[in-house]
DNA sequence: TATTTGATTCTT
DNA sequence: AGAATCAAATAT
């Protein structure tokens, strides 16, 4: 999913990101996988079809944007964590989703569908070796899935220069 | 019904 | 290091 565009379409336009930065969460053994502690209303999605949104909120303030991968049956999906919108970095699984105006009126939509959220293929080459791999963020608590590299991340010559969006209400 | 927690981000 | 802030999971 690295370099290819997250599309968002609202009342207003639409806004396409440059995925930079996404997160694996896969199957039942990952303790970091929220579908790891079984089927409830909330993961259910997860164990559905590929190409359904997974948009949950986080510490009450923040919205986390996920794709279901893998076939029906098996729980994975993808955290976007990062994107760039007009050379603009947006780094941050919350800052993105806010930036996007993405919440969980988003949550279970097909994204295959090419309503409101989708994915599009716009040709960048990613160079191998191009995307780092490193430790998932904020899953200490997931024991030795935590050290798992499932964070991957594209290597831009744009990676420092993003500006800080303030998110405060 | 009550308490704890969390795939975050911001301020101090 | 701590606050903001709440739905879902877990404990009672």
């Amino acid at each position: 999913m690295i370099g290819k565009y997250l599309v968002r379409q609202n009342g207003t336009g639409i806004t396409a990101g440059k995925i930079i930065e996404v997160e694996a969460y896969i199957g039942p053994q990952d303790k970091a996988c929220h579908a790891s502690k079984g089927r409830t209303p909330r993961t259910e999605v997860l164990f559905g079809p590929p190409g359904i949104s997974y948009v949950y909120l986080i510490y009450g303030m923040y919205h986390c944007l996920n794709v279901v991968t893998e076939r029906a049956g098996f729980p994975a999906a993808v955290l976007i964590r990062a994107v760039e919108v007009n050379g603009e970095l947006i780094d941050g699984p919350g800052r993105l989703c806010r930036a996007l105006e993405i919440d969980r009126s988003l949550d279970r939509l097909d994204m295959t569908s090419g309503e409101s959220m989708w994915f599009e293929d716009r040709g960048a080459a990613i160079p191998r070796g191009a995307i780092g791999m490193f430790p998932r963020i904020g899953v200490d608590y997931a024991g030795e899935w935590a050290k798992k590299p499932w964070r991957f991340r594209l290597q831009t010559s744009s990676g420092t220069k993003g500006r800080r969006a303030d998110l405060r209400r």
